[in-house]
RNA sequence: GGCGCAUUCGUCUAGUUGGUUAGGACGCCAGAUUCUCAUUCUGGAAAUCAAGGGUUCGAAUCCCUUAUGCGCUACCA
């Protein structure tokens, strides 16, 4: 029990969940599952400010989309709870206080205006204020001001926040598992705040006291936090608390360009960056989403897994259990990841290859009777056996199949200019009245190809020129599956109608 | 500005102890297959390993310097 691994997904609901906080997880769970260990979910709303309505929903239900689950946490519960920050909040006030009493932390009651002040004065001096050892006894807080006159403000009221007391000249140190050794002088540090006026602590203090209280044997998160986590380390000793082991992972960045994908970069370049369409309650904007797009969730997870990871060999398809089997944290990239929405599509395409034409053809069957279509199952499967190998999407299924189910209302011009020449209506006269002699019977696409490859060259005729053609009159146009198939899905009637259609309006 | 992190084909990356024709995948191009399109298969172009110095018989791999990019620099997470 002492050494179990722990590790937790944080979010904070402040709207949907981003495609890198997607990857942070599935990491962590991945890093979890390995070990044989819990993956907890932790909803970090200490900035009641920036509080979304339905957020904390959307992110449970994103998870249970892609298929990870959570061993602990809010929704789901367990014995280190609550889960969620807001309902800790008694806690946190007295680890705040606890810091100040052993001198690691102090009162200050500079309100935002003084501070901002101080900023602009710093600036105007092209310097950056910072609230830190060198300035803050300059500063009103209890270390520059008296014990007494410190005790008169708090108990009239005054507001105030609590700041961590970094140490003059220390060095910190600690490893990270994706990073190596890190360290960094500790006056170069500014005091963080830890406890706000508004009685909320600040992420610094909630994560380190709920990750030490919740047992969280390794902390893997982004990037972003790289440059407080001498703040967070430091903050571990102060408590006399052992830290957990850190991992920061690379950010993934925009396609083009440099920096961070944001959601601006999914509108501008038309792919999803959250895992589920997200309807924001305050704009009433809508961002599309994984789910929605047509991407199934094993193609999201691998692709999202292989994006700043890999096992060190070639493979590139692995199933959620596999990746558990082969996960390392050291195998990590150390550089951020360009999203590529290229590959998104290849991983895709792979994934929907798997998924059995009786399931496709359920989900197709839908959209069909939505178009006004009512094709039998029997049908849709076979169509979908035949175009599913051209799909990336299920999506994709009505533009490589609808010929199946309507009529062609025209023809593609530059297929008629090739394909269709002087004598092209006659053959096809003949041809047609032949193919009407053939029997109607399940039999009749093999008969109907058997006549052609006789027929075809029996006259001294060019068999791309004839199949194509017949292609051009059934389908519209010069694509599709094997001439041979369609024929015999469409069957005998149909077949012979398109064609016939095809002759009277094209030879008029 | 300060601090931190990073830097191998267009993109994702392999390369862990210095000796490889610097490998794979996506994308791109070409060929093959097919009645077309797509799929599939085969092949090709594509990285002087950010740059410059060292160390060494030998460096993408070790050291230094520089450059560039990104991240952080809030009573946001």
């Amino acid at each position: 029990m002492e050494n179990r691994v722990r590790v937790r997904f944080a979010p904070s609901p402040t709207g949907p969940l981003h495609i890198g906080g997607v990857r942070t997880a599935l990491y962590n769970y991945l890093f979890a599952k390995k070990n044989n260990g819990d993956f907890l979910l932790r909803i970090e709303d200490t900035d009641q400010t920036r509080f979304v309505p339905g957020a904390e929903e959307y992110i449970i239900e994103s998870f249970k989309w892609l298929g990870l689950k959570f061993d602990e946490g809010v929704s789901i519960g367990g014995q280190y709870g609550p889960y969620k920050q807001s309902e800790r909040k008694a806690m946190y006030k007295d680890y705040a206080f606890e810091l100040v009493e052993k001198g690691k932390a102090y009162f200050a009651f500079d309100t935002a205006e003084e501070l901002a002040q101080k900023r602009a004065e710093a600036e105007a001096e092209k310097k950056t204020f910072q609230y830190d050892c060198n300035t803050r006894l300059g500063l009103r807080n209890s270390l520059s001001l008296s014990e007494e006159e410190t005790r008169r403000l708090i108990e009239s009221g005054e507001p105030f926040v609590i700041r961590f007391k970094f140490e003059k000249d220390g060095q910190i140190e600690f490893d990270d598992l994706i990073r190596g050794h890190i360290s960094v002088n500790s006056s170069l540090l500014d005091d963080k705040v830890l406890y706000k006026s508004d009685g909320m602590p600040t992420y610094h203090l909630a994560n380190i006291v709920d990750d030490h209280l919740m047992k969280i044997s390794h902390v893997i998160r982004g990037e972003e936090w790289l440059p407080s986590c001498p703040l967070h380390v430091s903050l571990y000793k102060a408590f006399g608390w052992e830290a957990p082991v850190f991992a920061h992972l690379p950010l993934i960045l925009k396609p083009d360009g440099k920096g961070k994908l944001s959601k601006r970069d999914g509108d501008r370049l038309g792919f999803p960056v959250f895992p589920l369409e997200w309807h924001d309650p305050k704009s009433g904007e809508i961002s599309s989403g994984y789910r929605e797009s047509g991407y199934l969730p094993q193609a999201v997870v691998n692709m999202l897994a292989l994006l700043g990871w890999n096992d060190g060999t070639e493979q590139e398809l692995f199933s959620l259990q596999e990746l558990v089997d082969k996960f390392s944290i050291e195998r990590i990239s150390k550089h951020g990841a360009k999203f590529d929405m290229e590959k998104a599509k290849w991983f895709n395409h792979q994934y929907l290859q798997s998924v059995s034409d009786n399931e496709l053809a359920q989900q197709y069957i839908k959209e069909l009777n939505d178009r006004g279509y009512t094709p039998t199952l029997e049908f849709t499967e076979k169509v979908v056996s035949l175009v599913k190998e051209r799909c990336s999407f299920a999506k994709d299924l009505w533009q490589t199949s609808d010929y199946f189910f309507l009529r062609p209302e025209s023809y593609a011009e530059k297929a008629l200019k090739k394909r269709w020449k002087e004598g092209t209506g006659s053959v096809l006269t003949d041809i047609l009245s032949r193919l009407s002699e053939i029997e109607d019977n399940n039999e009749w696409g093999e008969k109907a190809e058997e006549f052609l490859m006789k027929y075809i060259p029996e006259h001294e005729l060019n068999m791309g020129q004839i199949m194509n053609s017949i292609r051009l009159a059934i389908v519209g146009d010069t694509k599709g599956v094997n001439m041979v198939e369609i024929f015999k899905l469409l069957g005998k009637q149909e077949s012979i109608q398109r064609i016939q259609t095809a002759i009277e309006r094209i030879n008029l």
